[in-house]
DNA sequence: AATGAATGAGTATTCATTCAT
DNA sequence: TATGAATGAATACTCATTCAT
């Protein structure tokens, strides 16, 4: 038997962790990414958060409560990375090269990890009223940071074939490219299109 | 007390009903459709079908198998409506006004209700290869279709437009008109837009 | 190992066993009287009763409803015994008797078994209507068989002072005689007290 | 920002509350008349009382003790108030009107709380000898003053009346009048009636 | 062929109690 | 001295699936 010092004493114990709550709304995000809203359990998210199960209910008022920290983290933080996106190409001047780098970011695993997770939040928006508003929230932010830049479309038209760029992305083994994409939003711009730009 | 001939006893256990197994597959769509996947169970869809418990593993391998059985009609029907607004289209010559017409079909609680399906479709083809092998045969079918009639662009781009219009429509008050919608299809393509046309 | 006959087969599985939901009322009885309705559990009615736990919400649709029909049937039963014992002394024309040979039925064991499970009716009585209706159906029942027989005394004094005796009983080790009984209630009916009647 | 000077920090914290404890009593037997023993929890206390969770502990060894401390305080106040009554009445000399207003004392909802707390108290003397002798106790002490005060009646008969009357005012709609309650104490006692004896 | 009684593995959740601070 | 974060044992309940009939 070692001798129980008292950091060893902390680490068995773990009392006091005051980023649990953060680290238990991580680990939600991971499970539900890996086996959806629907397999996602107490259990699962505990053993991944490394936490005891009693701790689940300590700081979250129900499971379905966990479900919504986690999305709403996850819709909160992909808002502000497409802001800053849109920001950097308005400094930039390219917005088209800005838009492109949004349906084409990430590996391959981290793009399906999303694209699952805005899934997941799609359905839980048609049927519960604050996903519905949190979807929508996001939404409409994104539009807003896209008709500064696109003066001559209705930021639904870009937004939609983004999503629509996004959602195939993770199906089809077929995808345009980068060139099809940029000529795509071009024409929809009304601008000319990549090659000619130049 | 009446003596139980065998046309009462037959309609009184309804016994041999050939078209239980087609009922269960529809009242099974219906079920997904209100709860989702996650919330499916065999009550709920045995009740919705009115055929009692022990029919439904006496009819399916399990549960998953009622929903393969399920979602896979709902997508086969959905590529046949699909192919024969396109083929309809290729007929009249106007393939945008099929496109336009794709993403503006039905009333608002069927157009819920079959966007749901799909994304439910999507979030189990992330995870399992059988029902990607079923969204990847019908997106090709699909485009296969447009690429008859779209000839200048990648069939995916128009596919993808319509998915992003498809999906937004369910959660955005605020949508683009049908002529926005006919003039992005219409820029996608590189023809003039519909008013021109005319 | 032995032989797996039919028989033996029938008791290891326990299928079809007509009579469970009833042998479960009875054990719910038994365990109310033993740990109290507080204490009451799914696990320890489906020990006593021999039954799985699955068992119990298949054949119940609560804790609550298990132990309503528990305690319904107890109400019901002890309701019979009393009409029955009213409508013998009628018969015999010794109504005093009877009321005495209430208070004092039973082993001391058996007694405070019925005592307990009046006084959970009781307080579940005063939170729940549906116990209070039924509280009020037997006291009223009770009420109109001594109103038959004693005509001279409002028949809830009769009621209340049996009450308090039943209760008392458990708890004092020092209890009337039974000739102070019969005297107590020989005074309240306005009659000759017992020695004098003989 | 102000400085923390230590009359501010008391006030803040609210350490140093002498009456804690027995304000947790209090608000106890609130919860146990509220909700019953059986749903009585430390949380639903020290929300009562307005104190933190980690003081229920710190004031009492478990919550079976709490309730044990609001019990006993609830059996007492009961039994000063009996004595003092049958006291009064001594000194008056109408000792049948004291036990007349014994069971007709207080507000319907005061005295449903009183019911509901006896009753409580009963089912746990029923399993736990501190309880009996707690019960044992207070019934002593009642008999003991009604036998000063009744010299030809067992005053077990008194206090049965007394205790079925109590309860089952709790239950029935119909009770009997004043005039039958002091009738049949009269009679019990062996006096004449009310309005006679004036 | 068809059923529904039966079961056990699994779920979310509650809560008395502990204990580092 | 007093607290609140933490825990694990226990709870009611759900449900896919099995299987005797």
């Amino acid at each position: 038997m070692e001798p129980e010092t008292p950091a060893s004493r902390l680490n068995r114990a773990r009392r006091f962790d005051p980023r649990r709550r953060d680290r238990i709304i991580d680990s939600a995000l991971l499970v539900i990414a890996e086996v959806g809203v629907a397999g996602t359990t107490h259990r699962l998210i505990a053993d991944k958060a490394g936490v005891p199960l009693g701790s689940m209910t300590y700081h979250f008022q129900s499971l379905d409560d966990v479900i919504w920290c986690a999305l709403e983290r996850f819709a909160t933080g992909l808002q502000s990375s497409v802001d800053a996106r849109v920001r950097n190409a308005a400094a930039s001047g390219d917005i088209v090269q800005a838009v492109v780098s949004l349906v084409r970011y990430g590996t391959p695993p981290e793009h399906q990890h999303d694209t699952l997770l805005i899934l997941e939040l799609y359905i839980l928006a048609i049927r519960q009223e604050k996903y519905r508003a949190l979807v929508q929230r996001w939404m409409a932010s994104t539009r807003a940071a896209f008709s500064q830049q696109f003066s001559t479309v209705h930021p639904e038209v870009i937004d939609a074939l983004i999503e629509g760029f996004l959602i195939h992305r993770t199906f089809s083994a077929q995808v345009p490219t980068e060139t099809e994409i940029r000529n795509a939003f071009c024409a929809l711009a009304g601008s000319v299109p990549a090659k000619a730009q130049r």
